[in-house]
Order: structure tokens, then C-alpha cells, then sequence
RNA sequence: CGGGGCGUGGCUCAGCCCGGUUAGAGCGCCUGGUUCGGGACCAGGAGGUCGGAGGUUCGAAUCCUCUCGCCCCGACCA
């Protein structure tokens, strides 16, 4: 491709709407423009790379057995309607407006539906089907260039089997075709167990890419590798000691102490002796929830305890179920279902609120006064805190979601009545899987780990051309042959080249748009050099530059890109 | 949806607080010329209903009200 020609509109500047790096380099690269909030247009260059990302992921989700489907994007409402997913899904779904459909943000119900019409043996199984297609999400504040948008990219694959353990098989195969389609990519990239959330399911793992334009927290362990979003992960902390001597319950006036920091500050004791405590209403029951001191309380976990529609207590329900305003509520006289950290297990001594407005209760013993208390893993992990397997320190850290995959079991085939029939003519719900990878997210990311002052790095594997051929002085003749036959050679012999023949544009200027584009090879064609019958090659990389006798460049170029 | 910021030629921004010729700069663009290995120079030129609507005023980019859009933080998130 000659530059002059190319439609890759670079900018010198920094666009001011863009604040990290992967975007602020796509958006002065010309790979993309922004079209309104959260929707992107891809230029030509910005495409290549999204071509070679594609390319890499069909090739692995074929190597799996994948086979690859086109959906549509545009759903009928009612198939959505069966799952209870409208619903779920909320605001996040976009409706169509003159017809009773909606642009799909996900496609477990459409291959369900397929697999309905046409798996209907444990002979047909298992299958292993994928699309690499458009989605739609209303997000309500997309960010991040294209990492979060509201119309995004992506690769989704779905098992069908007849069992649980053949699941395990297509999950495993999922879980190696990630690993290589991220290698391939030059991802630095780790692996997390997650929360399946409203997808439902069984188990899933996200794999992850540290960044701090993230929107996910993790909690990850140098030193064994243990890796878990904070919304499942668990650590090694000590619980609230309990002594040899129950002291009796007292109660405390406590005028105007509503957090655990005044309180701890008015009563002179240790944030570990206090239990604070939560309301949640779960089906619409109210239940107490206990954590030590100030540990938050993790609503995703929490879920797990509490099925079913679950949400905070409004203030107004606060006092109507225990008598007393948020920072004076706590277990003892509380009527209803009472759970607990861990932390908390069989403490004794504890402070907590007295279901009365500026009175807490003192002396509180788990195991006397809280008789009824249930105790889970409730609450969100710390920095700093033990690793489960090996007791390090954990980090936690932001980190950019590029994958998912799922163990799905049978919430959509059972909801749609996707059944096959066993060896015994038995019917059965379809085992399923699903699978993501949000496509622009591994080029923003790539990005994110692979750029400079001066702009992108790319690797051969997602470079869109894999050399910036420079023509400096496009008006002299012998430059221009030069480079030209070049260009021509190269291009016979496979090579996708980005040939800059501009002539109006200054060396300077070519150099910096080379290096903010960042193609690894440069081949930089000179007046000078050219008298020798030499030209520069450098490497975007290293900033190493050679000279090369001309008719040794192919053979250079050849070392460099194998 | 809460909080904050910002909308002025294609891009980055100044001007607004304190209303007053014809709305500016740099970059980019067009024409001609000189340059030509790290974002050149000279000369000339095109391009803007100052996001939109309403209001105050003799007069509004500037003050007031409403509205739309974009970015950031938070909430939400498969």
C-alpha cells in the first residue's frame, strides 16, 4: 500500500477526548474514529489489525473443531422473552423501536434455538460452535476508547454435550485455544477464577490482563500464582479472637456514634471487636448481615448465599424492620435470619449496634447471644492479606477482562426445551459451554503492553503491514526507483508493505509517522546511502539501525520476519 | 443515574470572569517558490450561524434559563 494513496490519517496531536494510551495511539494512528459515545469506526489500518487478531482466533477455535456460524444481530424479542433474560438483561439491551425485536448482546438463546431444531441425539454431540460477530450493549458509560463500548466485537463459542464430564473436555479445549490465541497475540496475560454472574453457570474463569484502565479487581499471588477477581476471591486473615471470658451484655449509650471508626474512637477499642452490621432483603425477606469491623460486604458472594432477588435494605426499611437507623443496627433482639463472615465465627466480646437509635450493646458473644447466626465467606479481599495455597502476600490490582469462559449446564436448554435423546432413548437437557473474547480488547491491550513515547510497537503476528518502506526524497529519481523496485520486490514476495512515497512530506515528518504507526521493519531509502548502494533498515522495537547492502536487504528482511 | 469538566475553522487551544470594531493563534488544507535524514521556510489564499433553543440588553462567543453532545470519577456491568 502506498501512502499517498492510503486513507491512514494520522494526528500529531493528542485528541482530547482520549486519556489512555491505547486509545490516545489508535485515534493519532488512524486506526480508528470515534462515531459517538462508545461506537467506533474502524479506519483501514485499525482494520488490518483486527483481521489479523480474527485470523488468529479462527485458527485456533478451528483447530479445537469450532465451527464457525454468522448469527444475526437483529433478535426477535420473544426468544429472549423464554430465557427471562429481557428482564435480566434490563436497560443494558437495546429494543428496536418499530418492531418487536432487539439487537442481541450476547447469543447463547439463538444457538440454543439452532441446536433445538438440529442436536437432538448423543450421536450429534458434542459440538463445538462459534461466530465472530457484532454486539450490542446500552452501556450506560462506555470509557476507555474501545475497551468499554456500547457496540463491540466478539468472538463467542458455545459447547453442546451430554455430560458434565464432556463438558469438562470442551472447556478444557476452550481454555487451550485462549492460551494460544493470547500467546500468539503477545499478551502478557493470567487467569482468574470469576463469578459466573447472570450468565449462571457452574464455574468460569476470565483471563485477565493487568492494567489500570481496567474495570475489574484482582486479587493475584506472586509467589504461587493464585489468581481470583476479588468478587470470589478468598484469603488467609484472622478472624476476631475469642477469650476465655465472656464479659455480660451491656448496653451503651452512644450519642451520635454512627461508623465503626467513631465508634471505635468513643469506646476506645479496636475496630476487631466490632461487628457492623447490614441489611439485605432477599425475596423480599430482611436479612442481617454481620462482618467484622469495617470489611465490606461482597454482594457477589453474598448472592451465592442469598439466591434470588437481592438488594440493600432502603434507610426507610431499616427502621421499620429493626427500629433503628443505619450505624445503630445489630444482632441481638433481631428478628429474621442473621449470617456472618468468618471472621466473626465464635467470637465473644463484641460490640455492635443495639437496634436503637445511639446505643450500642457491648459484651456480645457469638455463640451466646447470636445463637441462630449462619457464618459464609462474605467479604472482599485486602491487599496485603495471606494466599490460601501458600500464604504470601496478595496483590490486588486492576485488570482488563479479554476472555470469559463458562460452564453453562442447562439453563438454556432446559428454558427452551433443547433436549436430546441417550443410548436409552431417554430425553435429556443439552450440557452447554460459552465462550468470549472481546476482540478490540485484545488490540487495546496489546497496545496498552506494547508502545513507546513515540508510539506503537507491533510484532509481526498483529502489525497491519509488517514494513514501512520510507522514500525520503520522493523527487529524486534515483530514490524513487529505488524504492519502487523495492516496494515491488517485497510485495512479490509476500511481504505487506507500507510504502511511504509521499512527496511532499519532509524525512522528519515520515519518521514520525513511521515510528507512531510502528511497523517492526523500517527500510528508510536515502539519497546517501544509495550512492554506496545501501539502505537503512531499523527496528521499531530497539530503535537499532543497520545499514544494508541492497542486494542483501531481502535476505535481512526475511531474517528479521521469520 | 449522582458528582466534576468541556463544547469556538479539519486538529489542539486562546478569548468568556469584567458584554462593545470585521472572532484570534499554532498545526493542517489550497496556490507559487525555496528546502529535503527526525514533525522546514517565504509569499499569497480558503475555511467558523462560537453545540442548539429561548431570554436579558441599544449591543451576547461572553450574562441568565432550558436543552443536546462529549470526556472523567462514582453507581451499574454478562
Amino acid at each position: 500500500m502506498k501512502l499517498s494513496k492510503a486513507f491512514i490519517p494520522t494526528l500529531k496531536e493528542v485528541p482530547n477526548d482520549a486519556v489512555i494510551p491505547s486509545h490516545i495511539l489508535m485515534l493519532r494512528s488512524g486506526m480508528v474514529r470515534s462515531l459517538s459515545a462508545g461506537i467506533y469506526s474502524f479506519l483501514p489500518l485499525g482494520y488490518k489489525v483486527v483481521k489479523k487478531v480474527t485470523e488468529i482466533i479462527r485458527q485456533e477455535m478451528d483447530a479445537i473443531g469450532g465451527q464457525e456460524f454468522h448469527l444475526p444481530a437483529l433478535n426477535p424479542r420473544e426468544i429472549w422473552e423464554e430465557t427471562g433474560r429481557v428482564e435480566a438483561f434490563g436497560d443494558t439491551m437495546f429494543h428496536v423501536k418499530n418492531r418487536d425485536y432487539v439487537l442481541a448482546p450476547t447469543h447463547e438463546e439463538i444457538m440454543t434455538y439452532h441446536a433445538k431444531g438440529v442436536v437432538k441425539s448423543y450421536k450429534d454431540m458434542p459440538q463445538i460452535w462459534y461466530q465472530i460477530q457484532t454486539k450490542f450493549r446500552n452501556e450506560p458509560r462506555p470509557k476507555s476508547g474501545i475497551i468499554r463500548g456500547r457496540q463491540f466485537l466478539m468472538k463467542d463459542a458455545y459447547s453442546f454435550d451430554t455430560s458434565w464430564e464432556n463438558l469438562d473436555t470442551s472447556y478444557k479445549l476452550h481454555d487451550k485455544a485462549y492460551r494460544r490465541i493470547f500467546d500468539r497475540c503477545g499478551l502478557k496475560y493470567f487467569i482468574v477464577g470469576a463469578s459466573s454472574g447472570a450468565m449462571g453457570g457452574s464455574r468460569s474463569e476470565e483471563f485477565m490482563v493487568k492494567s489500570d484502565a481496567g474495570e475489574d479487581t484482582v486479587a493475584y499471588c506472586e509467589h504461587c500464582g493464585y489468581a481470583a477477581n476479588v468478587e470470589v476471591a478468598k484469603s488467609v486473615v484472622d478472624g476476631a479472637p475469642r477469650t476465655d471470658k465472656s464479659e455480660e451484655i451491656k448496653e451503651i449509650s452512644t450519642p451520635n456514634v454512627k461508623s465503626i471508626d467513631e465508634l471505635c474512637q468513643f469506646l476506645g477499642i479496636k475496630e476487631t471487636q466490632c461487628a457492623k452490621s447490614r441489611i439485605y432483603i432477599c425475596e423480599d425477606e430482611p436479612v442481617l448481615v454481620l462482618m467484622l469491623g469495617n470489611d465490606e460486604v461482597n454482594e457477589t458472594k453474598l448472592a451465592t448465599v442469598l439466591p434470588g432477588n437481592l438488594r440493600p435494605g432502603h434507610p426507610d426499611e431499616l427502621k421499620q424492620i429493626t427500629g433503628a437507623d443505619a450505624g445503630s443496627i445489630g444482632p441481638v433482639g433481631f428478628k429474621g435470619r442473621i449470617i456472618a463472615d468468618l471472621r466473626l465465627k465464635d467470637a465473644n466480646n463484641l460490640y455492635s449496634g443495639a437496634n436503637k437509635n445511639d446505643y450500642h450493646i457491648g459484651g456480645i458473644d457469638m455463640q451466646r447471644d447470636v445463637p441462630t447466626v449462619e457464618y459464609f465467606d462474605l467479604r472482599t479481599v485486602q491487599e496485603g492479606e495471606g494466599c490460601t495455597r501458600c500464604n504470601s502476600k496478595l496483590e490486588v490490582f486492576k485488570a482488563i477482562e479479554l476472555g470469559h469462559i463458562f460452564k453453562l449446564g442447562t439453563k438454556y436448554s432446559e428454558a427452551m426445551g433443547a433436549n436430546y435423546l441417550d443410548e436409552s432413548g431417554k430425553a435429556h437437557p443439552i450440557i452447554m459451554g460459552s465462550y468470549g473474547i472481546g476482540v478490540e480488547r485484545v488490540i487495546a491491550c496489546y497496545i496498552e503492553q506494547h508502545y513507546d513515547e513515540r508510539g506503537i510497537v507491533w510484532d509481526k503476528t498483529l502489525a497491519p503491514f509488517q514494513v514501512h518502506l520510507l522514500g525520503l526524497n520522493m523527487k529524486k529519481q534515483e530514490v524513487i526507483d529505488a524504492s519502487e523496485k523495492i516496494y515491488n520486490d517485497l510485495t512479490a514476495l509476500g511481504y505487506e508493505v507500507l510504502f511511504d512515497d509521499r512527496t511532499d512530506a519532509q524525512a522528519g515528518f515520515k519518521f514520525n509517522d513511521a515510528d507512531l504507526l510502528g511497523l517492526p521493519v523500517q527500510i528508510i531509502v536515502g539519497d546517501k546511502n544509495l550512492k554506496e548502494n545501501k539502505v537503512e533498515v531499523k527496528l521499531r522495537k530497539t530503535g537499532e539501525r543497520s545499514t544494508v547492502e541492497l542486494n542483501e536487504l531481502y535476505n535481512r528482511v526475511k531474517e528479521l520476519l521469520s
